[in-house]
DNA sequence: CACTTGTCCTGTCATGCCGTCAGCTTACCG
DNA sequence: CGGTAAGCTGACGGCATGACAGGACAAGTG
């Protein structure tokens, strides 16, 4: 499946060369963490590692190049996602601990990679299919999972039938996300970290079940 | 309440130099509609504007200086929001409208100023101040209204009282303002426009009153 | 061991943007 | 009409970008 490792002028990458392109990519990554995407440039990434600019430029066609591969790698490790919905009850006391462990999971797996998958987001909205398939690739995995939960549901009566069980879905993971990704100031608009799971937790069991949760 | 514009150097600015500053404004939101935020660059912006990189120096410290001055005005005109949720039942009938209402104000505001609601979300997720202080100026108009009709809820047994009304309602508005900022990527995620807004409406309903809306 | 081959890295260069300054032009006012 | 402050820009040193050719290095070959 995955190819062979070239550099931009064709050569194929040995096992020096991958190191080296490996050690850029993590520079990149601390960079992302520590200073505005806006302001990450190549000269920065190559002296971090201990290397030059034209080096990088061997490897990745520019820093754009270099945060989709980051962001690629993160979404294979991303589908790690699913396990928090696949095969879960929705039903009862099972049903609240299912969207616990869904909110734990995801806001752990965001507090974990914040850097880049804010750029994602940015690139994604600013209409760049190639991050917006990454972005889906993430979301999905959770996406179709809770969407199918949602449709099953719905057979039962127990949710309104002329509603999109996607767009249920995916709002709820796209608030999750958000919420993620704004988790660390959440103090600044007034509340406390501790107050997000369960709030989070019941609006998910909420939009997934359309009922309160029996603790 | 609003002082003097001054320049970088000191000077007051008179009607000319207003009108340049504005210009400038115009075009580095047009800018920012139609290329990456990292892509923007102050000659652009001073080409476009029709005149020199140095004048554009003259009146914003850096690009970043004048985003955060579009984005205060929006943020001022962003208060139309409070309309939305001020004063509105969330009592039977009456309550999916007003779900109904906010869904689409939200949606509208956020497409008529996408470019800059997502430099600003950007910049308060990356953890700057500046940019969080006016995210949230602009979520909270909605989002302490909505903290409101949650407590009042909860007063009447209808919510559980151990949540936090801020987290909820803080919650519900980071959906929305998520959704709304990859709604023209919806489908990307295999979900039409218009599913998108009964969903969020459902969702919201159910987040603040804890019931499915009579419709 | 010298030689070859192909990978890997860097010095260097042209280009273009950044951010600042001195200085020129324009507008206002008594 | 002269003084003063506002408004703008040309020009410059500095730095990032992106391309290339060539040197360093490791591994295999006769």
């Amino acid at each position: 499946m995955t190819g062979q490792v070239r550099t931009v002028d064709g050569r194929v990458a040995g096992r020096r060369g991958q190191a080296t392109r490996q050690k850029l990519l993590d520079c990149l990554s601390e960079m992302l963490s520590s200073s505005p995407y806006r302001d990450v440039k190549v000269i920065d990434v190559a002296r971090r590692a201990g290397t030059s600019p034209a080096t990088f430029y061997q490897y990745f066609p520019d820093v754009e190049g270099a945060v989709l591969e980051i962001a690629d790698r993160m979404a294979a490790d991303g589908s790690a996602l699913t396990a928090l919905v696949e095969g879960r009850s929705w039903a009862g006391k099972a049903g609240w601990q299912t969207a616990q462990e869904l909110v734990d999971g995801f806001l752990e797996f965001w507090k974990k990679n914040d850097a880049i998958l804010r750029v994602i987001d940015l690139g994604a909205a600013e209409g760049d299919k190639r991050f917006a398939r990454i972005r889906a690739k993430i979301l999905n995995s959770v996406n179709s999972s809770l969407a199918d939960s949602v449709a099953e549901l719905q057979s039962k009566g127990r949710v309104d039938k002329d509603l999109s069980p996607a767009a249920i879905a995916g709002s709820l993971v796209a608030m999750l996300a958000a919420v993620a990704s704004h988790q660390k100031g959440a103090s600044a608009w007034g509340v406390k970290q501790a107050e997000l799971r369960p709030s989070l937790a019941v609006l998910v069991h909420l939009g997934i079940t359309g009922r309160k949760p029996t603790r």
